[in-house]
DNA sequence: CTAGGGTTAG
């Protein structure tokens, strides 16, 4: 390119053809370099207020902040910028000069005239509503047109999920969607996975699936993620049944709902749990004729309930298509059918499961063990029993608290006092404890075999661990004591110990 | 890709 330096074409902004070639202020180039400096005098001045530890003052009209950002602009002649403001926002926050908030917003609700950007103002809400100030967020939020801004659902899903946040803050969220209209929000889906979510997250199912609907009935598909977080919220809460559970259930089905191995599991815990295994196990023939695959947990899960419900037929077969369809049942499917057949008061078969999950290399573990002592204490076979003990010893089972519990219950409910006593010293020796009523029941029983004094040692004994016999233990004592034994306040002072 | 999800007892 051929330079004419002095033809009229010449550079305009070579020095030389100064002066200033435009009205200063003017050109795009100025005003940016205007408002570079600005920025740069309010960062600046920004950093000076946090070394120098600017007092606070909080009563004054125009805080430091804003008047900073107000004089930086001046010295260049041009307004203050959204960016300028935001800035200034984002230093009062998170340096928690909450109280120089309202001024700034005041400036920019009534003095600047730009549109204010929606980022800005959804930052301030997010930042009250996260700091506790839910009202001052609404308030904003109310406040967005008067900044020359037209809402979007950005900020109206924002509010609502802040509402959602805390359970008082719930009932203020239908006001919001009312006047949200009024502001001509647009109510979108997003709207409604943002609340739907959020009132699972605080376990208002029952809501959740009210918006559900509401969402259908506006014509919005249905989301597989959000039926899928609704009926595992539906699981883990206890204000619905599980007829009603069972409803959502079927209605989400009917709209197209395909659920996932996830859903039917917890469909099937929360039906197990609530004590209706026959509709698990409907749950389960709806997932295999889904041809979504099935495991051991859920058998599992589904067998427990069918043994609660008591439908051992039932049983039998689920537990054979299990086998069939090429399962493997590990220790906690033996359990429950070995629970099964305890209930049924077959031990008999029970031991052979056990015998036989043995040879298949699936080790009982203290569960098993304590399921058949359960029922060999029922049958009063406590020869059998003592030997399971004894074979959890050398198993390397431990024997834990309920073990000690089941046989010492079954002995004593059986009348078997002497046992029972053998018993409870081992368990005092291992600092094991029955439940009072047990104990309370032993010394029942002794003092009815006129085995007074054993009785009072007994108690001396455990109240020496610690621990505290119930009120039908003294009453026992008592009655039976008066015109047996002489004995002096001082053994009762010496049994209630240093407590 | 796997882990985790599941069992008994007043």
């Amino acid at each position: 390119m051929v330079r004419h330096p002095l033809s009229k074409r010449a550079n305009k902004y070579l020095r030389k053809f100064k002066k200033w070639p435009h009205s200063p202020y003017k050109t795009s180039w100025h005003h940016n370099f205007g408002e570079e400096q600005a920025m740069k005098n309010l960062k600046q001045a920004t950093l000076e207020m946090d070394s120098s530890q600017h007092p606070q003052r909080p009563n004054l009209p125009c805080p430091f902040l804003l008047s900073t950002l107000l004089d930086s602009f001046k010295a260049y002649s041009i307004d203050p910028t959204p960016k300028a403001y935001f800035f200034v926002l984002k230093t009062l926050t998170s340096t928690s000069q909450l109280q120089d908030i309202p001024p700034v917003l005041y400036h920019l609700e009534h003095l600047e005239k730009f549109e204010t950007p929606e980022s800005i103002l959804v930052y301030l809400i997010r930042f009250y509503g996260l700091s506790d100030r839910v009202q001052d967020a609404v308030d904003l939020f109310f406040r967005i047109p008067r900044f020359r801004c037209t809402p979007t659902v950005c900020s109206l899903n924002l509010v609502l999920s802040l509402l959602c946040r805390k359970r008082d803050c719930l009932e203020m969220v239908p006001e919001i969607l009312l006047k949200s209209q009024h502001m001509n929000i647009r109510v979108e889906e997003s709207t409604f996975r943002v609340l739907i979510r959020a009132l699972c997250r605080i376990k208002r199912v029952g809501y959740a699936i009210k918006m559900l609907n509401f969402m259908v009935e506006d014509g919005y598909g249905l989301d597989e993620k959000i039926c899928s977080l609704v009926i595992s919220a539906l699981c883990e809460q206890k204000d619905l049944t599980s007829a009603e559970a069972l409803v959502v259930w079927r209605d989400m089905r009917k709209l197209g709902f395909c659920p996932g191995v996830m859903d039917y599991t917890n469909m099937i815990r929360f039906l197990v749990k609530e004590g209706r295994g026959m509709d698990a196990l409907d749950i389960l023939n709806q997932q295999k004729q889904d041809g979504i695959k099935l495991d051991v947990v859920s058998y599992t899960m589904v067998l427990s309930g069918i043994v609660a419900e008591g439908e051992y037929v039932m049983l039998d077969e689920l537990f054979d298509e299990m086998l069939v369809i090429g399962l493997i049942p590990d220790a906690y499917t033996y359990n429950v059918y070995i629970n099964g057949l305890c209930k049924q008061n077959n031990v008999a078969e029970a031991l052979q499961i056990v015998a036989s999950m043995e040879e298949l290399g699936c080790k009982p573990n203290v569960v098993t063990y304590n399921t058949l002592l359960g029922a060999l204490s029922v049958a009063g076979d406590f020869v059998k029993a003592r030997e399971l003990m004894k074979e959890m010893g050398w198993k390397g089972v431990g024997l834990n608290l309920h073990t000690y519990r089941i046989v010492l219950d079954g002995l004593v409910g059986k009348g078997e006092i002497g046992e029972s006593c053998l018993l409870l010293e081992e368990m005092l020796e291992k600092c094991l404890f029955p439940r009072s009523s047990t104990f309370d029941n032993i010394i029942f029983q002794m003092c009815q075999k006129d085995l007074f004094t054993e009785a009072m040692e007994l108690t001396k004994k455990v109240v020496a661990k610690s621990f505290l016999p119930g009120a039908s233990t003294w009453e026992a004592l008592l009655l039976n004591s008066g015109s047996k034994l002489g004995y002096s306040k001082a053994t009762f002072s010496g049994l209630l110990g240093p407590i």
